[in-house]
DNA sequence: AATGATACATAGACAGACGATGCATAATAA
DNA sequence: TTATTATGCATCGTCTGTCTATGTATCATT
């Protein structure tokens, strides 16, 4: 049931950006949501994930903020900035555009 | 109106395998038809293109044979082999399998 | 004479995802 | 007791498909 990753590429980005509009998550955290959420077609290991994660900070897409957790662990919680969500939105937009394109493609 | 180049990824090959479905066709052909039916959301060029074909040639999913054409240009077109519809087929399916977990994520 | 379309091809650069590995702690299982 | 799993961060090197640029060649158009 596992997805091809090359498939992946380009998506992670709109894909946690989309998430953390939501709420703030960390990183293991968005990791289990994204497996879960989509009953393990996408199967993310912390190697795809922190780079990304990294990235977006750098471009100053996201913020981050330490916590300490419950169970005494630090978490490093991302929150979305200004220009993260409209990047979001574009990617978002982007993705209707490039996923129609394929469906036209493939099933017309 | 052009989509991000990243999202491509891994898309050319199950595009290329449906359109040889339909009928033979010469590289030069696919990328006309691919932007014009995507409306140019898609904009394949030459190097995007014919790597791709050789490869799937090389793994024995397509075959050519050069034809020449009324104008004279010598064409190589492609068809689709038993191996090539099978691998068709399963990635169209994983298409639709990776297209519904980025929509659950984009917008459930 | 110059440009664009047709039609093939490749070489090098780029960049993101992956596997493997690492550290550290706590809880659970054998 | 010991081993494994889960939590939680991180990075390094590999892989590989796409892109840009370039090349050849012919023909029609400007």
């Amino acid at each position: 049931m596992a997805v091809n990753s090359d498939m992946m590429r380009g998506m992670a980005e709109p894909i946690i950006l989309k998430l953390l509009n939501h709420k703030k998550m960390y990183g293991y955290e968005i990791i289990k949501v994204v497996n879960e959420k989509t009953g393990n077609a996408f199967q993310w290991k912390e190697g795809t994930l922190y780079p990304c994660l990294h990235r977006l900070e750098a471009d100053g897409l996201i913020q981050s903020e330490w916590e300490i957790a419950d169970n005494g662990k630090p978490r490093k919680y991302y929150t979305l900035t200004k220009k993260g969500q409209a990047e979001m939105a574009a990617k978002v937009e982007e993705w209707s555009h490039f996923a129609q394109a394929v469906n036209t493609l493939l099933f017309a």
